[in-house]
DNA sequence: GTTAAATAGTTTAATATTAAATAATACAAA
DNA sequence: TTTGTATTATTTAATATTAAACTATTTAAC
């Protein structure tokens, strides 16, 4: 019985992870997204508009969704919409295109994920995802 | 019951780890790592001495362990030594003031993991554990 | 042995990320 | 009001990351 230490287990945890999204990447690139960041921003905008929310959600720094932002904008997945009652802020709104690249990531990341989660019975992915679940909820 | 697709999933799971290695950053400067990075570069050292193992290991671009290596060194971490059987390559080995450092990142990581898998039962945290072990294992 | 392919590590140049500082607006208190 | 504080988003400048090209050495094929 092999006692792993937390960091071990974050480790391994963060390779599998990041095995996935490696995987993911060509599916992603044809669906025109550069890059994980810019999928997971697409899947985020509708429940956080306005790059305050997003960095927020997404742990980011906010220069950072500014780039990402200016990215998507260019490249026809969201448009500004202007806030009413606040002149500072704008809210971030998915295109038709932005929903379709955000569709076909959605895709390629499920695929590359559920190949690893494939090694799991499918009584223990669900106890993996009750477990995660658990993890990230509490927190906020 | 929510049921979450795989991305949902992995979102969620990488939002926790995000989470407690942002909690360990202050620890493990304090440590003399400057980063996550840092840390996991000197606890893979051991098992994969030389960049390119550790490029492999570490999910890395060869490059960026080169700059890591190099800062590694610079702090007083690592030494390099040349293999005997080939010139190309050399042999990365923890200094004592870099073991220290790795240790007291050890703590950090584990103890804001920890904070974490706290949320768990501790039947759960050890379900946790054995699939995660799962889900990395058979790539490898 | 000589040539070709593979591997280790680095350098360079381009790109991405982020801390720090800035500008503009909102909000709250006196 | 007006003063002070907080918030949003951006710009700038510094740093980190990485793809592409390169050098040196090893290994395999012939």
């Amino acid at each position: 019985m092999t006692n792993e230490s937390p960091w071990e287990l974050l480790l391994g945890n963060a390779g599998v992870l990041q095995a996935a999204l490696t995987d993911a990447e060509p599916a992603l690139a044809d669906a025109g997204l550069t890059d994980v960041k810019a999928f997971f921003l697409l899947t985020s905008v509708e429940q956080h508009p306005g790059p305050a929310d997003l960095a927020r959600a997404l742990m980011l720094p906010r220069p950072t969704v500014t780039f990402l932002v200016k990215r998507a904008e260019a490249a026809g997945h969201l448009k500004r919409l202007p806030v009413p009652g606040d002149l500072r802020r704008f809210q971030l709104k998915l295109t038709p295109r932005g929903r379709r690249a955000m569709n076909a990531g959605r895709d390629a990341v499920d695929q590359a994920f559920a190949s690893y989660l494939g090694r799991l019975s499918s009584a223990e992915a669900a106890t993996f995802r009750k477990l995660i679940r658990k993890l990230a909820g509490a927190g906020e």
